[in-house]
RNA sequence: GGUCCGGUGGCAGAGUGGCUAUGCAGGGGACUGCAAAUCCCCGUACGUCGGUUCAAUUCCGGCCCGGACCUCCA
């Protein structure tokens, strides 16, 4: 079965068909960098991330493009209110970005360009738009002439009068069209800007995705992501400048988009205050639980984030773990090591159909169960290494169980591993005397302070965090 | 107004023209000194009204409800 992505330019599931299947590219809208990301921005980090997983699976050679957005209004803004140097916010917020994407178990992509790195590239994209007669010059502005791009609003399905007639923004005066959107603006010597032959000024939004992902992707690439609301403008803007200024039919010929997260039905969005950032729910559940919770839902659907769902999914994260943290039972005398294991079909197979990760989801908890009942040690072995390898399609389980459950959370129990044990030691000679009254204290105890306990037919007892 | 998504069991969430995932929660049983984990069994859900069909939750149409986007936004 071949990959088949949902293409928002034609709306439907298309075969994905790299033009070069040696080498596969793929751009992916990164953060604009001036404050914390919040889970919803992760979304499509984390989705973004099983299809480059996938395609690194599928296709000997991928490029994974995810710019930095290190010069926008939003950041000098921020650097107004606050008095901290535009640097240094860029800078600070960017590891911070990158360190929570790790902690999500998002690969880093292959290339992470800067916007500020890449001026010269954006200037000489406007000049060619100009040369083309797809953009003007006109008060220290460069603005893209919507009416000279016939097929204008293909992706966003929108038509210039429609987009004139809903527009919510005053149409600035130096437009010669109300569609005509910033490709350089002019900067005031107190804000950052940079020489070029429309005096000193600064990008716009969208030119800086055009001019990054034609310098390391080219001017034709196979996959674009990013969130539904990216559609319009964002992605609309970047495929009329990348298209106008190299002549090409299309910029990226297949188009992939997430749905929001929401909470208690509300996006989740800065400007409504009710996001969390992926910071602070580190700190109350690991990055994998966070991780999978994202994956539980398709990716285009609606997600809404809530204490429970987070719950639940740390709790199907321990029912995965739980086959892997028991011991390999001992292979009989004679028998044939297993094999190296293979990556479960049926879990590809979901992930083939559209990024189908709640059915894949899925296929890795019946691998789990076919683990737990299976009494042949060779095949015991075998399905574990398949349950390992399916999880790690999907950035999960790749993790030492015992480490998964044994680490230390945060808002736990203060004991240490040692005390635990010795508390441990002390029930199992209190369950020796068959003094179970005291046992049963003790496992009390422990169960107060977040410890469960679980008597092995070996008869030894093994601890974790509940 | 335009464009585009959805409405599935207590909750979350896949999927399918007939065999009705998966997880959580719940009930019963096995195992256990007690537990935990695990295993077995159980509750027969698909917004609404029509149509097509031998058969529709699944296809088609109307309606109702919810959501997103229409130059801040993942």
């Amino acid at each position: 079965m071949p990959l088949q992505v949902y293409n928002t330019l034609t709306r439907r599931k298309e075969t994905f068909e790299p033009i070069d299947p040696g080498h596969v590219r793929l751009y992916v809208c990164g953060p604009t960098v001036y404050d914390f990301a919040h889970l919803g921005n992760a979304r499509p980090v984390v989705a973004f991330d099983v299809l480059y997983r996938l395609l690194k699976r599928l296709y000997p050679r991928v490029t994974y493009v995810r710019n930095i957005t290190d010069v926008d209004d939003k950041i000098i803004d921020a650097s107004k209110a606050s008095g901290e140097p535009i640097d240094s916010i860029t800078s600070r917020t960017t590891r911070a970005y990158q360190q929570d994407m790790a902690a999500l178990g998002a690969l880093p992509p292959d290339v992470e360009p800067r916007a500020t790195e890449h001026i010269a590239e954006m200037i000489r994209l406007i000049e060619m738009l100009i040369q083309r007669g797809h953009a003007y010059a006109a008060e220290g502005h460069v603005l893209f002439s919507v009416p000279s791009m016939a097929e204008y609003g293909r992706l966003s399905r929108h038509n210039r009068e429609e987009l004139i007639a809903g527009a919510r923004i005053d149409v600035a005066p130096y437009k010669k069209d109300p569609a005509d959107f910033v490709l350089w603006k002019p900067s005031t010597p107190d804000i950052p800007g940079w020489p070029s032959p429309w005096g000193r000024g600064r990008p716009g939004w969208h030119i800086e995705c055009s001019a990054m992902s034609w310098k390391h992707l080219g001017e034709t690439f196979d996959l674009h992501g990013g969130g539904l609301d990216l559609i319009f403008p964002h992605h609309e803007n970047e495929i009329a400048q990348s298209r106008s200024a190299h002549g090409t039919p299309v910029m990226a010929r297949y188009w992939m988009h997430n749905g929001f997260l929401s909470v208690n039905s509300d996006k989740m969005s800065k400007s409504l205050g009710n996001f969390f950032t992926v910071r602070e729910l580190l700190a109350e559940a690991p990055g994998e639980a966070l991780r999978y919770f994202l994956l539980s839902g398709h990716y285009r659907a609606p997600l809404d984030f809530t204490r429970q769902g987070l719950a639940e999914a740390k709790a199907a994260l321990d029912r995965l773990y739980t086959p892997l943290w028991t011991p390999d039972p001992f292979l009989p005398a004679g028998a044939a090591p297993p094999a190296e294991a293979d990556i479960p079909a049926d879990v590809v197979d979901a992930l083939l159909d559209d990024l189908n990760t709640p059915l894949a989801l899925s296929r890795l908890h019946a691998l789990a169960s076919d683990i737990n009942r299976s009494r042949d040690p060779v095949e015991h072995v075998r399905l574990k290494g398949r349950l390992r390898k399916g999880g790690g399609l999907l950035g999960l389980l790749q993790q030492n169980a015992d480490a998964w459950f044994r680490a230390p959370s945060p808002g736990g129990t203060k004991l240490g591993e040692a005390e635990i044990e010795q508390k441990i030691a002390a029930r199992n000679a209190a369950r020796k005397a068959r003094n179970f009254a005291e046992a049963d204290r003790i496992r009390q105890e422990l169960f107060q302070e977040g410890i469960v306990l679980e008597d092995r037919p070996s008869g030894n007892t093994e601890w974790r965090r509940a």
